[in-house]
RNA sequence: CGCGGGGUGGAGCAGCCAGGUAGCUCGUCGGGCUCAUAACCCGAAGGCCGUAGGUUCGAAUCCUGCCCCCGCAA
């Protein structure tokens, strides 16, 4: 089997490493290296990296390099968070299809952060969905999918190697049904499609469970944050403590014994690592070692500063 | 030249502005207390203060160069 993969991010890794074992990889499509960081250092993608050795493109424009995807004479070709739409021209040069990997059970979240968006939906369960790519954005018919449970402390950096490994599984199984003509779809339900996150300040006026999905939902990036005493703090897990009285937003307790509660609107949370600006990702006990919050701060809101 | 924070025992910080015994909280180790403990008490180990020069009788502290880490913005 000739494999034409598609893939960008972390995630892509697994399902990528899985298909260059098997040895069916004959070219990688990935986006073009961006400029990151405080420096605007040239940073190739990780699917880049890790497919070396091997014919990487990371075209803009697909449709213009057309002929070249095409000499490659891939039997099929798999998608995976390539961040790219692909159009019907593309879609027909292969002769076994286009198959995507997308990390949620579809119907639900298709688009953008799927992984975050269910930690902050505050779903119990997720699991990776291998379809067919169509037109429409992740709304192809479904070969299977499979489940996998959410944990209190998963973070979306945490889920999403988990999924990666489940998707690197289930590749390799997708790609013999698919080699052996094993190939029932089912149609997908109604669904909508998720926008991309962003970095976001958390209102402690929602309930604790919100605020928890939100920062883990959004860590390791592009994290949620607060600001307290003038210094913005970045968060990167956080858990529901049981409810205690207090004002949204206030700090019931900052010892590095008790360790960092703030008031919800419904409950409390406990931040277990952050990052202060300047410095590096600690634990909440690390942080308040240096005796720099007391208990009954609140934390402000920037956007009414 | 985008804005900014920081490098001090294992961790998080203070000390720097107004040079002159290396300090705090936590951890570690030893001992004590306790039915017991992540609690409490006592004690100990552990640092060429990022690096290279300079000023000085004396530099973590002042001056200069360099390296490294990080937040925001892009």
């Amino acid at each position: 089997m000739k494999i034409l993969f598609a893939g960008t991010p972390e995630f892509a890794l697994c399902p990528l490493k899985k298909l260059m074992e098997r040895g069916e990889v004959v070219a990688v499509l990935t986006q073009p290296d961006k400029k990151q960081g405080r420096k605007g250092i040239l940073t190739p993608p990780p699917v880049k990296v890790a497919a070396e050795g091997l014919k990487v493109f990371q075209f803009e424009d697909l449709s213009a390099h057309r002929e070249e995807l095409e000499a490659l004479k891939a039997d099929l070709m798999v998608t995976c968070a390539y961040g790219k739409i692909l159009r019907e021209d593309i879609l027909n040069l292969f002769p076994l299809g286009v198959w995507n990997i997308h990390a949620s059970l579809l119907p639900r979240y298709r688009g953008a952060a799927p992984i975050a968006r269910a930690i902050m939906e505050g779903e119990k369960e997720t699991g990776i969905t291998i379809m067919k790519t169509e037109l429409g954005l992740d709304t192809g018919d479904i070969l299977f999918s499979r489940k996998i449970p959410i944990a209190e402390d998963d973070t979306a950096g945490t889920l999403g190697e988990k999924l990666s490994h489940l998707a690197g599984e289930m590749i390799g199984e997708a790609i013999d049904r698919i080699a052996r003509g094993e190939i029932s779809l089912q149609r997908q339900g109604e669904g909508f499609v998720c926008k991309k996150v962003s970095r976001t300040e958390v209102d402690f006026t929602k309930p604790a469970k919100e605020v928890s999905g939100l920062i883990r939902g959004l860590s390791p990036a592009p994290l949620a944050y607060a600001t307290v005493g003038g210094q913005t703090l970045n968060f990167y897990l956080a858990k529901e403590v049981s409810a205690m009285e207090g004002e949204c937003g206030e700090i019931l307790s900052a010892s590095p014994k008790e360790g960092l509660v703030i008031k919800c609107g419904k409950g409390a949370v406990e931040i277990l690592s952050l990052q202060p600006a300047g410095g590096r990702v600690m634990s909440a006990r690390d942080y308040l070692n240096g005796r720099k919050l007391s208990k009954g701060q609140k934390f402000e809101k920037q956007s009414l500063l």
